[in-house]
RNA sequence: GGCCCAGUGGCUCAGUUGGUUAGAGCGCCGGCCUGUCACGCCGGAGGUCGAGGGUUCGAGUCCCUUCUGGGUCGCCA
C-alpha cells in the first residue's frame, strides 16, 4: 500500500499553486479530503495545512495502471501528485475554493500511505463530541479550524518575540524543576531520585527567578514559557498553560503599562489586522467592582450596577434595610427591554444568582403602560420607587433587578447576572475587542480558611506609597501597585511593581503572618539576594492561551492548545496520568500507599 | 466536594402517554457513471439505546446507583 516518494519533491503547498503556474508542472503532497469518482474521471480534493487543491485524474493523462490505483484511493490517504496546472473552464470554477480557478491534471500518482476510515469526518465546524475529538486529537488537529488556531497561536508568539526583541528585551529561560512555593496554587511535584524523599515543584510562574534576573542586571527580560498549577480545570484554565512573562528594571507602573500597550497594539495589528485605540482605558479595582461587579469587567456593553443603598436604607422592606444596616448594600441592574420575561425565566435568573451566594432576587417590572409589577413596591414609598427608576433610567419594557447582601455577595451575584443578561440580549460580540486596565488592586485579602491575610497578587507586590502606613494598622485597606489587563471580561494578563526594599518585604511577610524564621525558610535566598543591590522593578505576565482563544473567537482554551487536558486533568489520548513500574518507584525510594480520603 | 447539562449505528441527531421488527442525514462497503466539487443513481452492511439494578404483562422512555464528557461554584498568590 505504501509507495515511496523517491524521485519526487514537493514543489508547492496546495493553495500556493496559483494561476501563475498555469501550464507548469507541480508536485503536491497531502491528504485526500474527498474523492469524487465519476467512472471515467476521478477528482481528488487534496488537502494540506494551507487548504485544498483539486486534482483531476483521467486515464488518458495518467495511464491505465495508475488510474486503477487511483480508484482505490479513499479519504485521508496520503498521496503525492505530479501534474500540470490547468485553468478551469468558466462553468467549472469553484468560487468556494481559494484555488477554485485552477486544477492539477495528474500524470504521476503515488499512494504514500493508506488510511482506515476515521472515527469522525475531518471537516470544518465539526460537531463531534469533545471526548472523541480529544482521544483522536491528531485527527482533530487536521481540521482547518484547529489548524488556523495553531497557526494563529504561532503568529502571536512570533509577533510578541519580534516586538520584545526589537525593544531590547532578552529571552532568558528559568528552571522547570524548582522549589515549592507555599503561597498560591497547589504545586505539581516531581520526586528527586538523587535526594530520596525530596521533591521539586514545577513552576506556577517564573516570578522569583525573573526578579532575581533584575537584581542580576538583565534589565529587560521576557520568556514564553509553560507554567503549572494543580487546580481544577475550567474552560479558560488548564493545569499547564503558557505565559508571556516579562520584567523590567528602573520602571514604574506607567512604564510597564506603556510598553505593554505598544506590544498589544502591534500584536493585534499583526495577528488580526485590528487597530487598538491607545491609550487603553484604566479603571481602579474599586470602580470595576462598583460599576460591573467584577475585577475583570466586560466593557463591551452597559447594564452597569447602580447603588441604591441610600434610597432604601430606611425603607420598610427588611431585606433591603437590613443589608444596608449591617454594612452591605443594595444595588440594581436595569435589564433593558427584558420586562416581558416570563415568570419562569425570572425564576431561572433568581436560581442563577443564588448560585453566586444571593439569597433571592427582588425585581420591578415596568410595564409598557408605565404601571409596575413587583412584589416589593408595596414596602417602598412611591418617592423611593420613583427615585430608583429614575436612577436606573427605567423605561417601559424594562426590568430592574436587585441584589441586597454583603458587598461581596452583591458584586458577585450582580456581576454574574450582568453577564447572563448580556448573553440573553446577545450583547457579547466576539469580533469586538474591548480592553481595560484594572489598577489599584487590594494588596491583601482575608482568608477565612487560614484565618490570616493572604496576598491577592503575590507576596512581592509593592503597596501604593500613600497606603504604606496602613500596612501595620489596617492591612486590608492597603492598595497595591498591581494591574490586570482585561479583554472582553477575561483577565488576559496581570502584573505589579515589586517590592525592592528589604524592610518593606519583611513588613509584607509580617502582614501575611509569617515569622521571620518562616519567611527565611521559604524565601531566604530572595531576602539574601536583596542585600546586594536591587533595582526598582516591575513586570507583567500574559496568559497566551487566553489571548489566542479570544482572537480565535473560541469558547475554550482547549481550542487553541494542541494537546489539552480534560476536566479531571487527564489526557484522553495518552491516558496520562498513569501508574508507573515498580522499578521506577524503587529508584525513587518511593512506595505508593494511598490514604483513604476523608469522605464528608 | 456541591449543583446543572449531555450520552441511541462510525459521526450528528429524532424517537409521541411505557406498547409491533428502534428510524433519518452524513459516513462506510459493492455496482454504474468522463467535468464533479454537499457529484448523481442503484443496492447493502452496521445498534448490549453508556453500564448495573429496580418497577411493570411490557422500558430507549419511569425510579435508584454508577461511568464518561461538558459548564459552573468552591479552588485558581
Amino acid at each position: 500500500m505504501s509507495e515511496s516518494m523517491k524521485g519526487l519533491k514537493r514543489s508547492h503547498y496546495c493553495t500556493c499553486v496559483t494561476p501563475d503556474q498555469i501550464d507548469q508542472e507541480v508536485t503536491v503532497m497531502g491528504w485526500v479530503q474527498k474523492r469524487r469518482d465519476l467512472g471515467g474521471v476521478i477528482f481528488l480534493d487534496l488537502r494540506d495545512r494551507t487548504g485544498i487543491l483539486q486534482v483531476v485524474i483521467d486515464q488518458s493523462s495518467i495511464g491505465e495502471e495508475s488510474f486503477i490505483k487511483a480508484e482505490s484511493i479513499r479519504t485521508e490517504f496520503v498521496v503525492a501528485i505530479k501534474g500540470l496546472v490547468e485553468k478551469r473552464s468558466n462553468e467549472t470554477v469553484n468560487p468556494n475554493l481559494k484555488t477554485g480557478t485552477i486544477e492539477v491534471r495528474a500524470y504521476e500518482l503515488r499512494l504514500l500511505s493508506g488510511a482506515e476510515t476515521t472515527p469522525f469526518q475531518i471537516e470544518e465546524n465539526s460537531d463531534v463530541r469533545e471526548d472523541l475529538r480529544l482521544k483522536y486529537r491528531y485527527l482533530d488537529l487536521r481540521r482547518p479550524d484547529l489548524q488556523r488556531n495553531m497557526m494563529l497561536r504561532h503568529k502571536v508568539a512570533a509577533s510578541v518575540r519580534e516586538f520584545l526583541n526589537h525593544d531590547g528585551f532578552l529571552e532568558i529561560e528559568t528552571p522547570m524543576l524548582t522549589k515549592s512555593t507555599p503561597e498560591g496554587a497547589r504545586d505539581y511535584l516531581v520526586p528527586s531520585r538523587v535526594n530520596p524523599g525530596n521533591f521539586y515543584a514545577l513552576p506556577q510562574s517564573p516570578q522569583i527567578f525573573k526578579q532575581l534576573l533584575m537584581l542580576s542586571g538583565y534589565d529587560k527580560y521576557y520568556q514564553i514559557t509553560k507554567c503549572f498549577r494543580d487546580e481544577d480545570l475550567r474552560a479558560d484554565r488548564q493545569p499547564e498553560f503558557t505565559q508571556i512573562d516579562m520584567e523590567l528594571s528602573f520602571v514604574d507602573e506607567d512604564d510597564v503599562i506603556g510598553v505593554n500597550e505598544r506590544l498589544l497594539h502591534k500584536l493585534f495589528k499583526d495577528a488580526l489586522d485590528i487597530e487598538i485605540h491607545l491609550p487603553i482605558k484604566r479603571i481602579t479595582y474599586k470602580e470595576a467592582m462598583e460599576r460591573f461587579g467584577s475585577d475583570k469587567p466586560d466593557m463591551r456593553f452597559g447594564l452597569e450596577l447602580v447603588d441604591c443603598s441610600d434610597l432604601v436604607a430606611d425603607c420598610g422592606f427588611k431585606v433591603f434595610s437590613e443589608a444596608v444596616a449591617t454594612g452591605g448594600s443594595v444595588r440594581a441592574i436595569n435589564g433593558k427591554t427584558l420586562g416581558d420575561l416570563p415568570r419562569r425565566q425570572i425564576d431561572a435568573l433568581t436560581e442563577y444568582v443564588k448560585g453566586y451566594g444571593a439569597k433571592g432576587m427582588a425585581y420591578i417590572v415596568i410595564n409598557e403602560d408605565g404601571s409596575l409589577k413587583s412584589a416589593i413596591t408595596k414596602f417602598l414609598s412611591e418617592e423611593v420607587v420613583a427615585e430608583i427608576i429614575k436612577r436606573l433610567d427605567g423605561q417601559p419594557g424594562d426590568i430592574i433587578m436587585f441584589g441586597a447582601d454583603t458587598n461581596d455577595v452583591v458584586f458577585q451575584s450582580l456581576g454574574a447576572l450582568r453577564l447572563e443578561l448580556a448573553r440573553r440580549l446577545d450583547l457579547l460580540k466576539k469580533d469586538e475587542f474591548d480592553f481595560v486596565w484594572v489598577t489599584q488592586f487590594p494588596l491583601l485579602e482575608w482568608s477565612a480558611e487560614q484565618k490570616r491575610h493572604v496576598a491577592k497578587h503575590h507576596p512581592f507586590t509593592m503597596p501604593m506609597e500613600e497606603d504604606l502606613h496602613l500596612l501595620d494598622t489596617d492591612p486590608s485597606k492597603v492598595r497595591a501597585q498591581a494591574y490586570d489587563i482585561c479583554l472582553n471580561g477575561n483577565e488576559i494578563g496581570g502584573g505589579s511593581v515589586r517590592i525592592y526594599q528589604r524592610d518593606v518585604q519583611e513588613k509584607m511577610f509580617e502582614a501575611l503572618g509569617f515569622t521571620k524564621e518562616e519567611a527565611y525558610e521559604r524565601f531566604g535566598f530572595l531576602l539574601d539576594a536583596f542585600k546586594y543591590g536591587v533595582p526598582p522593578h516591575g513586570g507583567l505576565a500574559y496568559g497566551l492561551d487566553r489571548i489566542v482563544m479570544l482572537m480565535a473567537q473560541a469558547d475554550s482554551i482547549r481550542e487553541v492548545i494542541a494537546f489539552p487536558k480534560v476536566k479531571d486533568a487527564s489526557c484522553p489520548m495518552t491516558n496520562a496520568p498513569g501508574q508507573v513500574e515498580e522499578k521506577q518507584l524503587d529508584e525513587l525510594n518511593l512506595k505508593v500507599d494511598l490514604i483513604e480520603l476523608e469522605t464528608e
